[in-house]
DNA sequence: TCTGGGGTCCTCTCTCAA
DNA sequence: TCTGTTGAGAGAGGACCC
């Protein structure tokens, strides 16, 4: 038993996506920005709290989010954008400490317990970072404090703006900085609504207030074996070691990808098996292109269908070897496609590798393993760094609007709409 | 109201071999 | 020889996160 418990920051930017955009076109501050997919299709990625205050929130569908704040400026979102300042914001963060792990472009979990000598105390880190991405970045940030990853995370929540209570209200500010002293974990926790534990998402909470749960205490009195009942051993055991701020998990700085896979919704149901063949083709160069990036192969190879009325299933094979290169991916997934009866229509088709394996470059450079083709994905990955992704491709899908990938961000969040770049 | 795309992890079922 | 046990791995589905 350590003496010193670890002091966890969680750091999460304001309303990134949105924000990003008005730090680039300033005479968007102060309105409601909504990004995401534009289309009939599309979801809401990010929002401004000048959004929120309408009841705009992300993941709700872009038609529904746009009859409710017609006044909104929508807009389709740039990853690459997006990317590139979370670099910096990456950048920023490790400058304080290695210990930095990335839970998504805009969040993440720093372990400064050995940076305190050095730098003070969790709090004046934590806030002397929010000054740095104020003044580097030009962005608003969010800092929880605690002594383990969920309470951390719940305190940034709870330093985060709200939405004002009526349309046309500007947001609050928050208090930017929250800090839960080792010793009032539980005391903290316990009044929060239990929905905002790790974990706890709609189908679980339905569970859950089956019990008359509504907060994290009231998940804390049930007894273990009840829950473990409701949920099953792992959720059960883990929500109510949570519920109890019991959360060991380390922060990790260099998690290792698990799954690389793409995946796109038509902006109208396809019903025919070639030009699913085609698609399949094109998901699988996709793929192929980011496995080779990082040096990866997949061993298990997916295919995802999700018919028009939503119903969703996966098909997978396992093959031998690790497979990295477009018409490896596209003949497993193709065969798996063979066994699907697309006739009810597809609305989204997906492939991904997973299984992953650093690949064995030497003995493949010159094509005697893995179908021979890692020499041609080579040279085909180095002729779309010099010419543009659109430059060469596979020969099926010549015709359909040009070979390569998208431009990362366009679609990213559903099908654009109608006379958007596509 | 009509539901994206990037993922992670867990559970259940089945098969096969020891 | 027959039967049961166990464990690993594959495959499918589901819940959840940002």
């Amino acid at each position: 038993v350590g003496t010193d418990a670890p002091t966890i920051l969680h750091v999460d930017l304001d309303a990134f996506y949105a924000a990003v955009e008005v730090l680039d076109d300033p005479s968007l501050a102060g309105r409601p920005v909504i990004v995401g997919g534009t289309g009939d299709r599309g979801v809401v990625a990010a929002c401004s709290y000048e959004a929120r205050v309408y009841g705009v929130r992300s993941a709700m569908p872009m038609a529904r989010a746009r009859r409710l704040c017609p006044g909104a400026v929508v807009l389709p979102g740039r990853f690459d954008r997006y990317a590139g300042v979370s670099r910096r914001f990456h950048d920023v963060l490790r400058s304080v400490t290695p210990l930095v792990e990335g839970i998504a472009l805009d969040e993440a979990f720093l372990d400064v317990s050995g940076a305190r000598r050095l730098l003070g105390t969790g709090p004046e880190i934590a806030r002397a970072l929010r000054g740095r991405i104020r003044a580097d970045l030009g962005l608003r940030a969010s800092v929880g404090v605690a002594t383990c990853k969920l309470v951390a995370k719940l305190a940034s929540e709870a330093a985060k703006p709200r939405a004002g209570s009526r349309p046309g209200d500007a947001p609050r500010p928050g208090a930017g900085v929250v800090v839960v002293e080792p010793g009032r974990e539980v005391a903290f926790l316990h009044p929060l609504p239990v929905t905002l534990l790790w974990g706890v998402g709609p189908r679980t909470h339905a569970r859950l207030q089956r019990f008359g749960v509504r907060t994290v205490g009231d998940l804390a009195a049930l007894p273990v074996d009840t829950l473990v009942r409701a949920l099953g051993p792992a959720a059960g055991r883990h929500l109510h070691d949570l519920a109890w701020a019991r959360d060991p998990r380390e922060v990790e700085p260099d998690r290792a990808a698990r799954s690389i896979g793409h995946e796109e919704t038509y902006p109208r149901d396809l019903h025919e098996r070639e030009a699913l063949a085609r698609e399949v083709v094109r998901l699988a160069d996709a793929v192929a292109a980011r496995l080779r990036a990082a040096g990866l192969g997949g061993r298990t190879v997916t295919l995802k269908v999700r018919f028009g009325d939503f119903r969703t299933i996966t098909r997978s094979r396992t093959v031998r070897e690790p497979v990295a290169a477009g018409p490896d991916l596209a003949r497993v997934a193709g065969a798996l496609l063979g066994g699907i009866d697309p006739s009810p229509g597809v609305r989204l088709l997906g492939v991904s590798a997973s299984n992953l394996a650093a690949l064995a470059t030497q003995l493949t450079l010159d094509g005697a393993g893995a179908g021979g083709w890692e020499g041609v994905a080579r040279a085909v990955g180095e002729v779309r760094r010099r010419f543009g992704e659109g430059a060469v491709g596979p020969a099926v899908l010549l015709g359909e609007g040009g070979p390569g990938l998208r431009p990362e961000g366009d679609g990213r969040w559903g099908p654009a709409a109608p006379g958007e770049p596509a």
